[in-house]
DNA sequence: GATACCTGTCATCAG
DNA sequence: AGCTGATGACAGGTA
């Protein structure tokens, strides 16, 4: 064991043989540390079948025939030929023509509401105006069985630009243009398009939709206004040429009557708790309906009301007029509200009848209850639980996404305070190793200092080499000679 | 035309 | 079991 008692020469602090420190250690620098329209060409035929073989899959629409490939040109052309001499819709001639099968048009029923989508009876239906116009031709059917590339989108692109796309801005910026393009494309829509049906703004606006089982697309009121541009061009470049004396095709007519059923007539209140504010009033007519409830169609004719309804009043009767304004818009503002959903859209085709936000808001009792309020269809009840489902999600995102950059925006404001704060301890570490650059100088110096003042019992200096200066825990120092202190390091 | 952003929707999971 | 919220993924629209 070593022991203290091998020193040599015990020292005591404060000895006079230390001096008080004379200098200062200098240069104790420490380095510190310091970041479309298809090509408007007819699509193929084999396209086509496999599209029509693929909607007629889905079972609302397999009481449809498939149309021929001939009936499709003759849809095209006589739909609209039939169109132009209507007189008692006056929305009819309001929008393009969408080639139809007219083979579907054959069916039975056409004209009773059954309570199902409208696009459940996307035939006849296309093949009237009226769901080109307002409703949209099965929209998430297509979308899910129609690839995006198929050769149907090009016809449907041309219908997009032609009549375009609900609830966006760009109906604003198109409106401008809407009337002029909209003519020609609509006669280039109407010369090449060969698709065997049109889809709606619904169809086109729709992503990949809803399950297919519980919510069949349906048609969309909303598609009227550039189509209104469209069929003009139609009806002053085609005029009736075919065979049709009276203008109007049975579907049509039966379409029209349809049309005149859900839009015309008087419609549930559909209020809205967000930007729709309400869309339609149990009055039926046109200075009930609300800025908020027009479509960005609507919006976009706003632009060209008077032009239209000089056309129309020379065109069609006040009916149809009526129909027009409907959804037209007495000033066409900056502030215009948003357009009518998908859903808000659905459930006037469908005649939901009761408001959105109740649909999408009331607690699941009294959503329950509201709903044994009203009898309705099996497919009204999809729909509304469709509804109630996306509005819910719909929420949720915009809950999710807020949340989202909010953390985001938090976690950066702690980035940059962690960041600020390792910037301060860096700076504090370098103080302290400057501190201690000195200190170590100092001590130096002092040692150097105190070896200076040591003399052995012969008077002679200790070797800094070979001696050194040992504290002991009570305060003592102790000269210690590095031999010893090497047995100490043993020990 | 490419890109980023926004928004709606769907699918899925968990409570 | 059904409802609801949360969220990733995807698609479409827009700038």
């Amino acid at each position: 064991m070593c022991s203290t008692a091998n020193y040599v020469l015990p020292l005591r602090r404060n000895c006079e043989v230390l001096p008080p420190p004379g200098r200062l250690c200098g240069g104790a620098s420490m380095p510190g540390p310091f970041p479309g329209v298809r090509p408007h060409g007819a699509p193929q035929d084999t396209e086509m079948d496999v599209a029509w073989q693929e909607l007629m899959a889905i079972t609302e629409l397999q009481e449809f025939q498939v149309p021929t490939e001939g009936s499709y040109e003759t849809a095209q052309y006589q739909s609209m030929d039939s169109m132009a001499p209507v007189g008692d819709y006056g929305m009819v001639p309001a929008h393009p023509q969408p080639p139809a099968p007219p083979a579907a048009c054959e069916m039975s029923g056409v004209d009773t509401y059954d309570g199902c989508y409208p696009e459940e009876v996307p035939a006849c239906r296309l093949a009237s105006n009226t769901d080109a116009m307002y409703g949209n031709s099965e929209p998430q059917q297509s979308q899910r069985m129609l690839p995006a590339s198929s050769h149907s989108q090009p016809p449907l692109m041309g219908l997009r630009e032609h009549m375009n796309m609900s609830g966006t801005s760009q109906v604003h910026r198109r409106a401008n243009s809407c009337l002029s393009q909209g003519l020609n494309r609509h006669m280039l829509w109407t010369v090449h398009g060969q698709t065997a049906h049109a889809r709606s703004a619904d169809d086109l606006e729709s992503d990949s939709g809803l399950s297919l089982g519980s919510s069949p697309p349906l048609a969309s009121p909303d598609n009227p206004v550039c189509a209104a541009p469209g069929y003009q061009s139609v009806e002053v470049g085609v005029t009736h040429s075919d065979g049709e004396p009276d203008g109007m095709t049975e579907h049509t007519r039966r379409a029209h009557a349809h049309y005149q059923m859900e839009y015309q007539s008087p419609a549930p209140s559909y209020l809205h708790s967000g930007a729709h504010s309400s869309y339609f009033s149990p009055q039926p007519g046109l200075s009930h309906i609300q800025p908020n409830a027009l479509t960005p169609r609507s919006v976009k004719l706003q632009g060209h009301t008077a032009d239209l309804s000089d056309m129309y009043d020379s065109t069609q009767p006040s009916r149809g007029s009526s129909q027009l304004h409907m959804y037209t818009k007495p000033h066409l503002s900056s502030s215009t509200p948003a357009p009518m959903s998908r859903d808000e859209r659905r459930a006037i085709a469908l005649k939901i009848p009761f408001p959105m936000d109740k649909i999408i808001n009331l607690p699941v009792d009294d959503f329950n209850e509201l709903l044994t309020q009203f009898t309705l269809t099996d497919t009204q009840l999809a729909l509304v639980r469709d509804i109630r489902r996306r509005g819910k999600n719909k929420v949720a995102a915009q809950n999710c996404r807020k949340r989202k950059l909010e953390s985001i925006i938090h976690l950066e404001r702690e980035l940059s305070q962690l960041q600020t704060q390792r910037e301060h301890l860096v700076q504090e570490r370098l103080e302290f190793q400057r501190s201690l650059a000195f200190m170590k100088c100092r001590l130096t110096d002092l040692y150097a200092e105190v070896f200076s003042h040591l003399r052995d019992e012969h008077g002679q200096p200790y070797s800094i080499d070979e001696y050194s200066l040992q504290q002991t825990p009570d305060g003592k120092i102790y000269l210690v000679p590095h031999t010893t202190m090497h047995k100490r390091e043993h020990c």
